[in-house]
RNA sequence: GGAGAGAUGGGUGAGUGGCUGAAACCAACGGUUUGCUAAACCGUCGUAGGGGUUAAACUCUACCGAGAGUUCGAAUCUCUCUCUCUCCGCCA
């Protein structure tokens, strides 16, 4: 959510921003809407103010035992006013309201303005040594490997439940739960994050508090009865557990990292790289959440970004990071990071995590706060989060990338204390 | 699912219709005293929004779990909901 006070005071700024999104601009409705309430917050309040006085008067003639009838009547009148004014007022501020849930975060200074994916721009490429991106022997993709080495079973999974559920098996299920195992246990040693374990339905505060509702939520699963959707990723709830909090400046910065399972109902989606990992509804990730004090919030960015990096670098997938467009940023996102990684099979990059600055966007929306050491003022923390990695591409990259002339996989030898096996045959 | 108890500021907790934005205590912060620490004493100590100001000062409104209602006036009375705790049932 952006400041109400902000938008008044630029709308222009606002206006480009919103642009430069492709959003839809109702800056002006807002500002008129904006104009109206306060209008009759001043009519309302007045109203409130005497009220109180009167009322006093009230008492203390009661009091001496005089009679205030008349007055009392004329309290009545005042305050019939004041009920209409202020329902007038609710009807005025809800729309306004939900205009301005429907606005997203302006992109930062540093983004680079552009219409769509294709104007994203690579900031740099790491590649393992020895790597090259041609292929001297065929390689099998990922859905063929895991076929032939009965890892992965996408036809199952579809019986189970449907399209896009893929079910690991054997030492496929073992490989999976190393690799969250073991970028769990980098992200504790090395990066200073704290394990969380959150819920994986979450209400609809939480949905809006980090800013999936409105705009996302029909990609969102739903369940009806309750109000509960499943998180599409674990920034949610972890985003969340500081909701409606003020924490002190000296805790900060808060880093959690969590392993949770992810659903998305990728609406509307279909046929579009739809096969094995490439696009599914349920997936693993380990999510990096971050609340840092505002001055530092583009530092932690890179450092979230270079804590995602370490994971690629030790496992010696080849990746590249992509600094998104405006076109290409999500709604909440004021700036973003992805790093996609290779796969010789598909023989193109597969975004595999994304790293963001929300700002003080969602902290807005969510109420997080953060109280100075110094002077004691409270003011909005920024937030960040960043997968570190989602497990569904990186596996595709791992499998295409070690597998040897054979069709059988290496395991990555960071894993292989995590397995108990080395190659998969 | 049934029965009961509760929800007040950073914390504990008082407060059953007007003088309560809210006692008291604790914590925190500033100061005095002190060789240092401690103790004692004095003072400060909510959030949000509107008006106002270069900025302040100042001023108004709202907020005692959430929402509605009664009343000239609600933390206080009524209703609905949410959450927490206790007991019973059911399931794991």
């Amino acid at each position: 959510m952006l400041d109400l006070k902000f938008i008044r005071e630029n709308p222009d700024l606002v206006k480009l921003g919103v642009g430069n999104k492709n959003e839809k601009n109702t800056v002006d409705e807002i500002l008129e809407l904006d104009k109206e309430r306060r209008d009759f917050l001043q009519r309302t309040e007045e109203l409130k103010a005497k009220r109180n006085t009167v009322s006093q008067e009230i008492a203390r003639l009661k009091k001496s035992g005089e009679n205030a009838d008349g007055i009392v009547a004329e309290m009545r009148d005042v305050s019939d006013e004041i009920k209409s004014l202020d329902d007038k007022l609710r009807i005025i501020s809800d729309k306004l309201n939900v205009l301005l849930l429907w606005i997203p975060n302006l992109p930062h200074e540093s983004v680079p303005v552009g219409k769509s994916a294709a104007d994203n721009i690579e900031d740099r490429q790491w590649l393992p040594e020895g790597f090259k991106f041609e292929n001297e022997a065929p390689v099998l993709d990922h859905v063929e490997l895991g076929k032939k080495l009965n890892i992965l079973d996408f036809e199952r999974g579809a019986k189970i439940s449907g399209s896009g559920f893929p079910v690991y098996v054997g030492k496929g299920a073992t490989l999976e739960r190393a690799l969250i195992n073991y970028m769990l246990d980098l992200h504790l040693a090395e990066h200073g994050y704290t394990e969380m374990m959150p819920p994986l339905l979450v209400n609809r505060d939480s949905m809006t508090g980090t800013g999936q509702i409105p705009k996302m939520e029909e990609d969102m699963y739903h369940c009806e009865k309750d109000d509960l959707f499943p998180i599409p990723t674990a920034e949610v709830p972890i985003t969340n557990f500081h909701r409606n909090e003020i924490l002190n400046e000296s805790d900060l910065p808060i880093k959690y990292v969590g392993y949770t399972k992810c659903f998305r109902r990728e609406a509307g989606s279909y046929g579009k790289d739809s096969k094995g990992f490439l696009r599914v509804h349920e997936f693993n990730k380990v999510e990096m959440v971050k609340f840092v004090k505002p001055e530092s919030s583009y530092y932690e960015l890179e450092n979230l970004v270079n804590d995602a990096e370490d994971i690629l670098k030790a496992l010696k997938i080849p990746y590249r990071i992509l600094k998104l467009c405006t076109g290409d940023l999500s709604f909440s996102a004021a700036k973003c990071y992805d790093i996609e990684t290779w796969s010789p099979a598909e023989n193109k990059w597969l975004e595999a995590s994304s790293c963001s600055n929300f700002d003080n966007f969602q902290a807005r929306r969510a109420n997080i706060r953060y109280r100075k050491t110094e002077d004691k003022k409270v003011d909005f923390v920024h937030t960040l989060n960043g997968s570190g990695l989602a497990t569904s591409r990186l596996m595709v990259s791992i499998l295409e990338n070690y597998q040897t002339p054979e069709g059988k996989v290496i395991v990555p030898e960071v894993l292989q204390k995590y397995t108990g096996f080395k190659i998969i045959e």
